[in-house]
DNA sequence: CATGAATGAGTATTCATTCAT
DNA sequence: TATGAATGAATACTCATTCAT
């Protein structure tokens, strides 16, 4: 059988594709990403067969890992303020330990890069995380779909990062303060 | 720099490279706005040394025309609550009723294109309507940098024209949840 | 060179190369050839160093089959004028009831990828069934080479065939027609 | 106006394409071509959208040459068979004066690069010289498609003209072989 | 011996910018 | 001043061939 496909390269290429669109947006050339993952040109294209698939892939790659950390924090225990804490200091933890990742996903998101696939494999990716549970009584988002509690909590942990990785010394005021806007939101 | 000659070539360029970022991006190439803006592709370049230049400068005009709109609702006799709700409708509605306009900045927002002085110019294009003031006893702003407030009114607004656009039919309710939602953020 | 194991990979991958040349040209990449032939990509140049020898022995592969078809309806008994007639059916119906190799060796014949041993083997390949006998008389190719009344035939032949596989109706009338060019041509 | 497209550049680039396919196949590189034709690689695309449009038009191009001096020895006072020798001597001529023109064609049209149109625009191109006015009575072409008749003329003057490109010292012969198998075919 | 992963030179096409008209 | 022809570096993707398994 030859040699099988490595699956390192593949995360090579994920994690390289992440870094140059965190960089150079996503017009990055397929050729610094193969340079920065350490595989020729051509092998990029064995693994993904276009720029777009590659990226779409990465994107959902990288929510994975974002994910992951915010599941594994998941306790049913507690009570629903106190996951959705959890839940925000995962979020933010990550985003800000990964400032990179975070800037590839954010340029990707707001292109057409991503298909419709994508995105909906995102979110069947977290289904325990929807706010919808947390917030259900809320009248903010009485009505309208779960997404759009899930997207507004996104909006401000996204302006939080934003503004906490630009003042490092003021993290835990940023975090905080923005948990004190979704608790009165949501919760209050 | 002598002005160049017409001020309405000038400003069909930055409204067809708005239109062509909101179609394809920033990567919208520079003969597409000429044919948009009817002019022939050199002529690009006499109003704009660069692609660069000609992206900050319809980001600043876009910006303009958005605020704009919300200053002349600005009201100093109304209660701080009320001119919170008129300027989130201002903004709201100006952005249902461009949308292209209002892709064309989201796009460019995220890419570094954009310099920091043509960020610094959007700031102190709208110092009056900057939420700070009303919001200055909110616990939820209270020692971070006025622009926090500003980044998340703007944050939760958009959210909520990325879904009031999406269903047309419920643009009232969006719009009423999203203030709800500032509402407690900033002032019970 | 050790002779490969397999003669019946070897046939696949011939057989495999005139359908991908009829289809996409010489330009079709050696691994579709290889899918096609059900053998991996480098399986192919274990049987062939290049892809250029690849075609090569493609083409004599092909125009022997087609010569074999001939050959067995060779009957010395007949008249010159029948034997010619036998020859033109034989070669007519081949190229007719084997489209994809027929367009495989017209695509080849143009190009420079053949060598002059290639087209030197084809021409030993089938010394019987050369005009040259049949019309030595001719007044048309006397004092020519015997080639140049074979090639006369075949031109005349293929021209036929094309406008046959268009009109699958009207066969044996090009069938009868072509003929009596030749006859003219030749015999009369 | 700017420069005007130079029309001039357009035939050096439909001219080297020729050249650039006689010697290199329809593979040849669009960078080749420009570079024969003295002008930038970016330049070509100005001209012709494509390498596939560019093929054809030149494909057009080199057949109105070849047809157009044809065209100037047709003299209607003459008997059919002395047009039709009139014609077939242009043809040849014209075929051994440009070897490099007639290898283009040659390799050109047993490619699917050539489309319907561009046939279509082959044909109409010559209306006065289809042989079928010349041989309506042969009974070799009776019932067939007038480009039957063409066909065969064609196919027998290409045949020739290979023969005579390789002997250059036995043109005459080779051109009076051919018109004699014409000749017999059509007229006698 | 067969496989298919890896390679990197090669390909058509795009595009910001310059400059002759 | 406006035009659009000209440019050539840059880009995504392909493919014949090699070689580790």
């Amino acid at each position: 059988m030859a040699r099988p496909k490595s699956e390192e390269k593949r995360l090579h290429l994920l994690e390289a594709a992440a870094q140059a669109v965190a960089e150079r947006g996503v017009g990055a050339p397929t050729a610094l990403v193969a340079t920065m993952a350490g595989v020729a040109e051509g092998t990029l294209f064995r693994y993904f067969p276009t720029k777009e698939a590659l990226l779409n892939e990465m994107y959902l790659y990288i929510s994975e890992q974002g994910w992951s950390s915010v599941d594994t924090s998941f306790d049913p225990s507690l009570s629903l303020i106190e996951r959705a804490r959890r839940i925000w200091d995962a979020h933010i933890d990550w985003a800000l330990a990964h400032p990179v990742w975070n800037r590839a996903v954010t340029q990707l998101s707001v292109t057409d890069i991503l298909t419709a696939e994508t995105r909906a494999a995102e979110m069947a990716m977290f289904p325990d995380v929807h706010m919808l549970e947390l917030v259900q009584a809320s009248d903010v988002t009485a009505g309208h779909p779960s997404r759009y509690a899930d997207a507004l909590f996104i909006a401000v942990a996204n302006t939080t990062i934003d503004f906490a990785m630009r003042e490092p010394g003021r993290i835990t005021e940023y975090k905080d303060s923005g948990f004190l806007a979704i608790r009165r939101m949501f919760f209050d």
